[in-house]
DNA sequence: CCGTCGCATTTTGTTGACAAAATTGTTTAC
DNA sequence: GTAAACAATTTTGTCAACAAAATGCGACGG
């Protein structure tokens, strides 16, 4: 028997598929951590998670309880439990009696979850496509065919990135499959700092832009198939290129 | 920099449960427990994640903190933890004050779980056919051709499932990817349960077993394309089968 | 009879101290 | 001068007691 609504943990972020709805958007960790007052236990995952995916936090680094703790004025039971949290995330590693580091994936784990992003990723376009009506899609055929071209010929890289973000966040909303979120948010905040590489590679941006729009085009005509397939090939593509100059990258 | 490879937690090390004794293990939970004495705090996130998995816990229970110490006789902050890692799992849900209690999911989550599967399931007969020989499927392609169809004819589901169960597990071990490793487990123990009742719905045994004898003779013959479109089929029929007598199952 | 308030119990959350292990730095032997 | 052995410090892991919150139950009043 159901009396209040029980309040809802905010804590785990994206980890479960449990409510369904508008995802909740994530704060923008800050930098100058020293800076900042006490944070909530709640909210401390998502910082270090936003510092370890923006490389704010270098890979190998080593994360000490009692410094944590110290930093964000938060007692170290609650480092302990973000720390706990984040090894299941696959953000850090935690070895017995010697502490946590940030994962630092290689390039072989690199490439494996290509492979699965070229599926997810697929699958999510898919999704979208089926969601929605073909017209909601026309701001970002717009979006693609004037300012992001132009990015691109300019080489404004960060605008370029922000762009693509938008095309994202667009997709994995309007396929509404919080599981198939959750998924694409945990790959996303382990290879964020990749792809930010990729994209920099010769010729990358403009062969991007133009799987981008054919894919946006068969999502305006209302095509799932050829969005899954091109979203897919897409993928592919990116990782052709990473292999390619995988030794400029890492 | 780093002298000895130190020696890596079993954190995630367990991702498949068990080998499961069959279901007869029914016995109360509390005389199991205490017959077998003191766990490891390693042991003790994969025991309930075969606990939870199995549904010997079921959906919606409360997982309270003292009584799993007593019962595994561990210290209530490894309870803790364990507690914590099965959160970002997605197997409990944690709500402050409250306690944690085993996550009930819904159709409309199994669903979006299906369409997670075809896609991670075909990229998985994928790499499974790229990276064998299509000779190593052979003895797989007489358990599906003998046994498995005499099990189907019989009603021997039990038997049936474990059939299932490694042939999924071959194909797992041979697409050699951790990370697609990793996440077909995590959805495996979340639905475990309901892909068992959906294997006896009615003609459910039937459909299957052909539909896996199709995607065997395709990695049989090396056609890895096909064995991807083959496995995502056999997936979409699996959720129509289970939309179709979704009343009866859930 | 039903709902509400308040107290007692149970359960989770927090804190601090302590033990065990590993890292670091120093000394000593060769 | 190098390397092993030892000591000191740091860091993680463990534990028990305490505090805060929620649940359950009974008394009270409508």
């Amino acid at each position: 028997m159901h009396m209040a609504a029980p309040r809802k943990r905010t804590s785990s972020a994206a980890p479960a598929p449990a409510k369904r709805g508008p995802a909740k958007a994530t704060k923008p960790a800050k930098a100058a951590a020293k800076a900042i007052g006490p944070i909530r236990a709640v909210n401390l995952q998502a910082v270090l998670r936003e510092r370890i995916a923006s490389q704010d936090i270098a890979p190998g680094s080593k994360l000490r309880e009692q410094a944590l703790a110290a930093q964000y004025k938060v007692p170290r039971a609650q480092v302990r439990e973000t720390l706990i949290a984040l090894e299941q995330r696959g953000l850090i590693e935690r070895i017995p009696n010697r502490g946590a580091v940030v994962v630092r994936l290689d390039l072989t784990q690199v490439f494996e979850t290509y492979d699965l992003r070229e599926v997810l990723e697929g699958l999510c376009a898919r999704l979208a496509t089926q969601n929605t009506s073909p017209a909601s899609w026309q701001d970002l055929v717009k979006l693609f065919d004037g300012p992001m071209a132009h990015y691109v010929r300019t080489h404004d890289y960060e605008s370029f990135i922000a762009g693509y973000g938008r095309l994202r966040r667009r997709m994995i909303e309007a396929a509404a499959n919080p599981v198939l979120t959750g998924m694409l948010d945990s790959i996303y905040e382990k290879t964020q700092a990749i792809i930010r590489r990729i994209i920099i590679l010769p010729g990358r941006a403009e062969r991007g832009l133009a799987e981008h729009r054919a894919m946006i085009a068969a999502m305006r005509r209302g095509d799932a198939a050829a969005a899954e397939r091109l979203r897919r090939a897409n993928m592919r593509s990116a990782k052709a290129w990473l292999q390619r100059y995988q030794s400029f990258v890492l």
